[in-house]
Formats: structure tokens, sequence, C-alpha cells
DNA sequence: CCTACCGATCGGTAGG
DNA sequence: CCTACCGATCGGTAGG
């Protein structure tokens, strides 16, 4: 028992380096006597935690993050609100898992392209059916008069996109904690910049 | 003349190539006999139109579309109109460049990190440059009470992100030109979501 | 634009 | 977790 967590720690203690890597330099650019040297080993010794090697750890990057996305919109998909205030805490669920994992977010949104084939197919999937949630909240707002008849799809991918790159941007000693953030993503959102 | 017209067309042949595999592949993930065989010649050979090499070419893609985004932006300052005006032309000038030059908008957005010390520094002051520009309009529209009393750099940053990512989504022979999508995008950023 | 080649580094394995 | 090592591939150069 001890040892096992010991070695889950391990492990996390190398993912976290790995994504800290990952994230300033890229995948592509990252190798694994790089990280072997940030986390004080040899090379050889990482495929002890990640027998996969390379791709194993990446893709142990992005379904994480990925879960972690998904237990937020569940609960936001729990509560009984309106599409108006549900389309706020899924915006500010959102916000929170990347502030709360900014290397991981980063690696998760740019390098899962690297991804080998079965583990691509497994992830496009994945975010299809987050999305897919976000969608489905902007429709019964439509539907219910709360929001403009926008094109859905359009929008959603702008929100994702602003959402997105918000890690690109934010400093975690900033004066801002991610709810302003997502707050005032939100209250633009819904009322425009027009005075 | 002739000759150099074939060495120009010739080095832009290659560029588009290579900035197409640096958007699929990443820059780190093509190696210059990759950019070769596409090309249709061995690796040695592109020496002679990029003799800095790789990070040449890379060079030339970001620096090129930066000075694409700096000309659409002076002919837009030059407009003597309100600043919600302005600030839709230039969401349009901007869209449109990208629109125009997927392949290498990608690059530039996404690979730009890759640029070695001296690239860098100039591309990041060219950047912040362009970023002003904007931060002016929608400062100016502000003072006049045209738009609310956001926070610009916030505000900017989000406007950026939303453009950024729309070639991520884009497909050329879609029904929506780049002008429609700009104009969606200016009229929600104005209005806002809610009906 | 080519052939031929360089040293460096890559991801990964064998074996302990 | 290590040493020792593999074949493959990298960016780039020499010389024509």
């Amino acid at each position: 028992m001890n040892s096992n967590t010991a070695n889950t720690d391990r492990k996390t203690h190398i993912r976290n380096i790995a994504q800290n890597l990952f994230r300033k330099q890229g995948y592509a650019a990252t190798s694994m006597r790089n990280i072997a040297d940030e986390v004080g080993i040899k090379a050889a010794s990482l495929y002890n935690h990640f027998k996969n090697g390379k791709e194993e750890i990446l893709a142990d990057i992005c379904f994480d993050i990925a879960s972690q996305f998904f237990e937020a919109i569940e609960e936001v998909k729990k509560m009984e609100v309106s599409p108006t205030v549900m389309l706020g805490e899924a915006l500010k669920a959102h916000v929170k898992v990347i502030m709360k994992n900014l290397d991981a977010s980063a690696v998760f949104l740019h390098e899962w392209r690297s991804l080998d084939a079965e583990n691509l197919q497994k992830f496009k999937a994945q975010r299809k059916r987050y999305e897919r949630d976000f969608h489905q909240i902007v429709e019964k707002g439509i539907e219910g008069k709360e929001f403009k008849n926008v094109d859905v799809h359009f929008f959603c991918l702008g929100l994702f996109s602003a959402m997105n790159w918000l890690y690109d941007w934010y400093r975690p000693d900033g004066k801002l904690s991610p709810d302003d953030i997502a707050d005032q993503l939100f209250h633009l959102l819904l009322d425009g910049l027009k005075a």
C-alpha cells in the first residue's frame, strides 16, 4: 500500500514535470531525456512508470483533464435553473478547470494532435460529447426565448475560443480570481459591448 | 529578371508547402526531409533557398503574415468613422487576413514560440504594437460612451481569442464568407446573446 | 539541385 | 533506478 502510494505520487510528479515542459516547449520538442533531467533520474527509468513511453504521458495528461471537464459539466447539468444561469455556471466550471490546471490545460488544448490513432479517436469523441452539452444549453435558451436566435455552432465555437485562450493571459498572481474572470466573460457575452 | 522571378516563385512554393506541414504536424515535428519530399527535391537543396535552414522558413512565414495584419489595420486606422464602426472594420480586416491565409495564420498563431531569440523578440514587439491599435479603438469607444466601461485588456484578449480560433473551424467551402463571419462575431460582441 | 556525409540526439530496449 | 546500447532520424555542411 505504501509503495503503491509512493509509486502513484512519483508518477504524478513525473506527469507534472512533463506537462510543464510540454506546455513551454511543445510535445514534439520535449525529449524523454529532457523530462528525466528535470525529474532527476535517467531517461530509461521513466519507462518504469510509463511503459509505453512518451505518448502514454501525453495521453495521461489529456484524459485526466478531460475527465475533470466532464465531472464539472455533469454537476452543472444537474442544476434546476434557467438556461441563462446554467450557461453561466457551465462557463464558470470550464474556466475553473483551466485555471486550476494551467499546464495540463495548455497541453490538452494544443498537443492532443500528437496522440496516437487510437487515443486520438477516443479524445475527439469525448470532446464532441462535451461540446454537445454546451450546445444543448444554448439551444434551450433559444427555444425559451432567453437567448437571441444565434447560430449555435458558431456561438459555441467563439465561446470555447475565448475561454480556452484565457490561460495564455491569466496570471495566477493577478488581481482577478477565476470566478471574476468567468463572470466578466459571461456578462460580456450576454449583454455585449454596446453602452 | 526571369531567373529572379523563378527563384521567388520557387521559394514561395517551398514556403507554402512548409506552412501546410507546420500547421498539420507542428514545427518541431516537421523535418527538412519531410518538407523536401513534398516539394520533390532533396533536403540539402532547401538550403539554397533558406540558407539559415528551418528557422528561417518559420520566420519568413511569421513575419509575412504579421505584415499583412499591419497593412490591414493601417487602412482601418485611416478611416474617419466612429469607434463602433472602426472596431467592426478592424475585426473584419483581421478575420479576412486569417481566412485568406489559413495555413500561415495557424503557424503564426501557434508556432511562433519556436523562433530563435532575436526573431522572437522582434515578433513579440510587433504583436504588441498590433494589439495596441485594437486597445486604442476600444478606449476611444469607451471615452465617447459608445462602449460599456469594460476592462480593455480583458476585452481585447477575449476578442483575439475568438477571432484567432476561427480558423480551427472555418471551412473555405462552407456557406459563410469571411465577411459574414466577421459580421456575426461583431454583432454578437456588440449586442450580446440576451434576447 | 545532387550525393555523400557529419556529429548529435531521438525514443526505446536489454539486462541487471 | 541504473549502465550500456540499439537503429533511426535529425539539422546542417562540403563539394561539386
